[in-house]
RNA sequence: GGAGACGUGUCCGAGUGGUUGAAGGAGCACGCCUGGAAAGUGUGUAUACGGGAAACUGUAUCAAGGGUUCGAAUCCCUUCGUCUCCGCCA
């Protein structure tokens, strides 16, 4: 959420930035400022009343302590009806309240000014490839017809305990996701981040505090006799770790990895965009977030789009990295960089990755602040990414690695798969 | 799921209607003391929002939300959470 201080101070620059974001609605920012306007008086004029009252309470406090019951009775008289100009001040200032803050949690974050202009995904700029895009013979399967031949997932079984896209992994197929989770969360502890289990539902607060709410309300499983929503991706229930806290500036930054499954509905989509495992349901990720501190939030940015890339180096996929255009980049972020690995039978880039930059965006939701040199409470940063969405990952390590004889999975992998590769069925 | 107890500041802990944002202690910060440290000692030590150039000041916050009252941390209701016992259970 955006800062209403900033926007009274910043208002044409707040206007200019949303409109490469493509925001729609920019006379919002003109109400929003109107709306914060009358708040303010009608919280001035509230709090004098309230401050009046306090005062002759107090007064009556002390005329009952004399024993002068006459003048306390007086005075409470006085204040009943001090007390009706209240109520009525009051609804108007609850009113005004809750009409801002619908408001101004509609705004989206500000993009940063290295966004690219642009609408759609074709707008986003290639930053860089990288990995060596292998040379498939012309009998060449997707990673579909694979998982069937190595009978690594049953989708139709997937499909009837639940519905379509719910995959049920089986045999190597769900070895190979163990020993990616595995593999995936050991390299981000060895980077200094600490793993974490998180729930797997969260409220209602927590999914406002990742801006999951309420722009995405229709995206997110909805428990609605507990009122729990399934968790989109652990960056929800982990960034929320900190929430409401006033954290000690020299434990920044805070690393934190988590291995979740994530849930999403993802309407709307059709056709050979969900073949197979290219969008699905239920999908496992592992996660990476950072809490830091404000000057040095673009350049953890950059280490983390740097460690994603040295594991997909280490997956030895062919990837490259896109930083994403104003139109294509999500409601919190400011900006974001998107990984994607070739899948060569499908001859398809597949995203297996989203590092971004959300600034104050999360965590002036959140409450996560500290407290800077002078003592002023500071919010900090928050900043996640993929490393990685698994499912993607499978498909391109199937296409990319199948040969005659089977699947050959990358060095880094054969330790915690416990073999150099997938041959033969089961 | 049933019965009971409880939820106060960074922490511990007092406080059952009236200058209580909240005693006391610990911790922390700064100062004094010391050759240096410890001990001792003094001062300070919440958050949010509004007003103000600032000093400062107003309002709110004792789990959350509502109510009673001139006045609530204190009384009532609801919700959430924690603990104990019982039940059930991986």
């Amino acid at each position: 959420m955006l800062q209403i201080s900033y926007i009274r101070l910043h208002a044409d620059t707040v206007k200019e930035r949303l409109a490469v974001k493509n925001f729609k609605d920019i006379s919002l920012v003109d109400e929003l400022l109107q709306l914060d306007e009358n708040l303010r008086q009608q919280k001035t004029a509230t709090e004098t009343l309230q401050a009046s009252i306090n005062a002759a309470s107090k007064e009556i406090g002390m005329l009952m302590g004399k024993g002068d019951k006459d003048t306390a009775e007086q005075k409470k008289q006085e204040v009943a009806s001090l007390k009706n100009e209240l109520s009525e001040k009051n609804a108007a200032l609850v009113a005004l309240e809750e009409n801002f803050n619908n408001k101004i949690l509609l705004l989206p974050n500000l993009p940063h000014t290295s966004v690219p202009l642009g609408k759609t995904p074709e707008d986003n700029e290639v930053v860089r490839e990288g990995g060596a895009k292998p040379n498939l013979p012309a009998n060449a399967q997707p990673h579909w017809e694979l998982i069937k031949k190595y009978d690594l997932i049953d989708f139709e079984t997937g499909a009837r305990l639940t519905g379509s896209g719910f995959p049920l992994y089986k045999g190597k197929g769900a070895k190979l996701q163990r020993a990616l989770i595995q593999y995936f969360l050991d390299y981000n502890t060895q980077a200094g981040y600490t793993e974490y289990l998180p729930p797997l539902m969260v409220n209602e607060a927590t999914a406002y505090g990742t801006g999951q709410l309420p722009d995405k309300e229709g995206q997110m499983y909805h428990i609605t006799a507990d009122g729990f929503y399934m968790i989109p991706t652990a960056e929800v229930p982990v960034t929320n770790v900190y929430s409401n806290e006033i954290v000690k500036e020299t434990s920044l930054p805070i690393k934190m990895t988590a291995y979740t499954p994530c849930f999403r509905r993802e309407a709307g989509s059709f056709g050979a965009d969900v073949r197979g495992l290219n969008r699905v349901h239920q999908f496992d990720k592992v996660e990476i977030i950072q809490l830091v501190h404000p000057a040095k939030s673009y350049d953890v940015l950059e280490e983390m789009v740097q460690h994603v890339e040295k594991l997909l180096q280490l997956l030895e996929l062919p990837y490259r990295i896109l930083r994403l255009c104003g139109g294509d980049m999500s409601f919190a972020s400011a900006l974001t960089y998107d990984f994607e690995v070739f899948s060569a039978a499908q001859q398809k880039w597949l995203e297996v990755s989203s590092v971004s930059n959300f600034e104050t965006f999360q965590t002036n939701r959140m409450k996560v602040r500290y407290k800077d040199e002078s003592g002023k409470t500071q919010l900090v940063h928050s900043l996640n990414g993929s490393s990685l969405a698994l499912p993607r990952i499978v498909a391109a390590l199937l296409e990319n690695n199948q040969t005659e004889d089977g699947i050959h999975l990358p060095k880094v992998l054969h330790n915690y798969f416990g073999a150099t590769g997938i041959e033969g069925i089961i």
